[in-house]
DNA sequence: TTTTATATATGATCCGGGTCATATATCGAA
DNA sequence: TTCGATATATGACCCGGATCATATATAAAA
């Protein structure tokens, strides 16, 4: 718990905070800095644990300060999918805030993650007051409902071996998280353990990839597996 | 183009508009419906017509006030998803606008449609000016979120068959439209032609539908295919 | 009405990949 | 270092539903 000296009081200063500039929220304006220090909850999950569950009822939002975080939905089958990854400077649970609906899916940190919560009437009484901050928010809930577009239409268009291939670059290019289980690439992808392993087995056997190091993936020949993807079309 | 003599001049009255209340842009405040219908463009579009492309540039955006249109986005190999249905009242194009980005999917009206053309920069000015418009299209976004979330895991949690009744009961409960042509069905399900023609027979054998009258989809028992539904689980 | 384009219907075929069973490897805890 | 839990690996099986071919029905136009 104290292991980062700076950072175990939850008003500890956002000025000095490296994510204030990378979201809508930390970023409007120097002077909102003061009001989120005076209302902001700071609070560290280990690997694994829930900072929010589905179905539950959203009484703010988290910033994500550093770790990585995933937000999975578990249907009635049983079955877990993985809709987002976020990671630092990433704000969360905001979509179930604005939609006044519960959480449509769980967060679970993959690994040591530190958040800010932000409580609900903070929140908007920010956007109430700097519609910069609104639009911000507004561009990447949009480029969410892009990715989430695509991310149904890839599940029709493309085949399993073509959705892993995609999703080992995506996660590769977008967080610095390198011990990725086949069953989270699974649930990402929208396929099974089993496969993702067939398939990495032939990803190896084609120079893409090396697994000869423990459980690691390692990106042999990214380039090659990006061209791979867009010859097969 | 001038069957409809109310509305044949751009510059008509929004505060005549039976839609001024059913959106976060016309909603704002009345003072607003004067800046609007002096820089609103309406424009009518047939069955079949394309109201903007895929991968061209967003220049504002539409709201609906009459009709029906629907987002396609049409792939690599030339298939084609339907993303989301939009009737009378909804915003249309405005995903691409606050993401900066391309539209991922083309409009096409299903039937005759009449839309208000609202050009970027008198949106950008609404939404720095008022807060509340921006706080509920957040809402609406959110809410396109979600159901593009949930479009995707049931893409691989449930059946054609299910999503197919899902479609039918949505589609329904959503929009006036009635003439739902096979193909429209797959496209938004998720599936194809002939597979939504076998299920539709097996739902007309167990008395769920009724298609003995032309090519109209008759709901006989929703409340009995609803229950199927939930039962199956 | 007849014609023609398009939508609907139905059968045959086939395969990607999900599921289940089982074996082995890896890593952290003791 | 040993052990136990968990992740990875591999084979066998099977089925939903896509694909292709072809026939029929429907609606709108001539």
């Amino acid at each position: 718990m104290s292991e980062n000296s700076c950072n175990t009081k939850p008003t500890n200063d956002c000025e000095k905070c490296g994510q204030k500039m990378t979201n809508a929220i930390c970023s409007t304006a120097p002077e909102v800095w003061k009001l989120l220090d005076q209302v902001k909850q700071k609070n560290i999950f280990k690997a694994h644990q829930v900072i929010f569950y589905q179905d539950n009822e959203p009484m703010g939002l988290y910033i994500i300060s550093s770790g990585l975080v995933k937000l999975e939905v578990t249907s009635e089958s049983g079955q877990n999918h993985t809709l987002r990854y976020l990671g630092p400077g990433s704000a969360l649970g905001y979509r179930s805030l604005f939609a006044h609906e519960k959480y449509q899916a769980s967060a679970i940190a993959i690994e040591k993650t530190e958040v800010c919560f932000i409580p609900k009437n903070t929140v908007m009484e920010i956007f109430q007051q700097y519609p910069t901050a609104a639009l911000k928010i507004l561009e990447s809930l949009s480029k969410d409902l892009r990715l989430a577009d695509e991310k149904w239409t890839s599940q029709m268009d493309k085949d399993a071996s073509e959705r892993i291939a995609e999703a080992l670059i995506f996660l590769q290019d977008h967080f610095e998280h390198q011990n990725w289980t086949r069953k989270e690439i699974a649930e990402w992808a929208g396929t099974t353990p089993e496969t993702v392993i067939r398939t990495l087995a032939q990803f190896e056997a084609d120079g893409y990839i090396d697994q000869s190091q423990g459980r690691a993936i390692r990106l042999v020949n990214k380039q090659k597996l990006i061209e791979k993807l867009t010859l097969d079309r």
